[in-house]
DNA sequence: AAGTGGTCTAGACCACATT
DNA sequence: ATGTGGTCTAGACCACTTG
């Protein structure tokens, strides 16, 4: 059993405790334990985390403020609860990704995911954008995957992923699945857990014109995202370029 | 005092319950409760509600009970809560649009809204389009608002909202505010609660271009949006032709 | 000082899944 | 039957805002 050092030790605040540094939830201090445990791949994708009971005795606190603070954790996607059975530490399976990360979905018929064809994968030193994107040192090197997206051999998507070296090393060497996300995690430890994206509308250069199959000029949707590890970290920068002939970006407003 | 129905009077529930039902927490029949005083105006944005212990009291369950049920509604930014001062209901003034349903934002410098010019306010018989989008009746009505939005004098959004007659009825009669969703609000007792966008880059054509002042045939991110009152019924359709040189469209997923 | 939402606890019981 | 998460309650106390 581990050993926590709590702000507070039992259950009432002393006056001593420092005010300036602003208030802390215990549940949040409680939460943090358990966002350790999942960087720290104590909790690996997929595991059974042990129950709320178990947590609450362990750590010292009731089992209400443990709740709470898997409750956030289950918000933010990082946890998955399922009455009867358990509190699972969530996975990058495709269903997941589809729902969570790909908002590409067809005009018709049910969201899927693409097929991917890799282009090239090359490594260099990171360019000002990627250093800025990802938050990179000045010598950081970077991995560039580029691929081709496509349903049924229509192609969709032709992007560039930049990874920090660092991050994923020997990347390059092995072959490059479809699902990234779950090689990030398996092999890496890295868990992607939320993304930001900027999109635009752009004419297509001869050179991605090409690699879609499609004439120079003609308009693309333009997805550039950087996407957070678990500690907030940027650890991927994508720029996509897509086709919406018949496929649509999925927004929900909240 | 108003008098609710619980499908549970007081604590435990009997076993004379028809299960077949399936299970209804009642904290969300008290949301529901909630919900339906916002929907009926009885709430009107801005107010202060009842404080938890009155609206506890009030209905006959625990304040941890009613705070559940608020919890859920400022998660859906129906209400917003404030240590401290109470709990109001949200309003759609310019922060919170810009926050919530806005998301176009410039590349550089801070987010804001828009400036609009109306270039058109006409009425006329629901296109099958917009039936399929809103729900209409065959034989339903439609005011359409075709404006300009732009920021500093320079063009960025040409867009054409329809809306059902039957709800925004005389709307083409009056002047058409910047702020469409305050008007909805505070006009017609509508509140927007959430937006559903489908994007995609489009070709320009001659005619929009011409409005935004831009050769025909260059590169617009299309925004087709359908927004949902309170009750989950769609109120309006509006499709946007947005120029993203300077200014992206934000998406976070998380 | 008083009132509000926010946290924390302890305990009871319910719904669900598995054994 | 057992174990898990989910709901509900009651009460104490904390943090924040206002008079």
């Amino acid at each position: 059993m581990s050993v926590h050092k709590l702000e507070i030790a039992g259950r009432p605040r002393g006056p001593d405790t420092p005010e300036a540094l602003g208030f802390r939830p215990l549940y949040r201090q409680v939460k943090a334990i358990f966002v350790r445990r999942l960087v720290d791949g104590v909790w690996a994708p997929g595991a059974v985390l042990p129950s709320e009971g178990q947590l609450a005795a362990e750590i010292g606190v009731s089992q209400g403020t443990v709740r709470k603070a898997l409750d956030e954790l289950a918000t933010e996607n990082l946890v998955v609860r399922r009455q009867g059975r358990g509190t699972f530490v969530a996975e990058h399976d495709e269903r997941r990704i589809l729902f969570q990360f790909f908002k590409l979905a067809p005009d018709q018929g049910a969201p899927r995911f693409p097929d991917s064809v890799v282009l090239s994968v090359t490594t260099g030193p990171a360019e000002e954008a990627e250093r800025a994107a990802l938050d990179l040192a000045e010598n950081a090197g970077v991995t560039r995957i580029r691929r081709l997206r496509s349903f049924d051999g229509a192609p969709l998507i032709v992007e560039t992923l930049s990874l920090p070296q660092q991050l994923f090393p020997g990347l390059e060497g092995g072959p490059i699945p479809n699902n990234l996300y779950s090689l990030f995690a398996g092999r890496y430890g890295v868990t992607i857990a939320s993304a930001r994206e900027r999109l635009k509308a752009v004419a297509l250069t001869a050179d991605d014109a090409a690699a879609l199959g499609v004439p120079a000029g003609g308009p693309a949707l333009q997805i550039d995202r950087v996407a957070l590890s678990l500690d907030g970290t940027p650890v991927e920068h994508r720029l996509s370029l897509c086709l919406t002939e018949e496929v649509h970006y999925l927004s929900d407003l909240r």
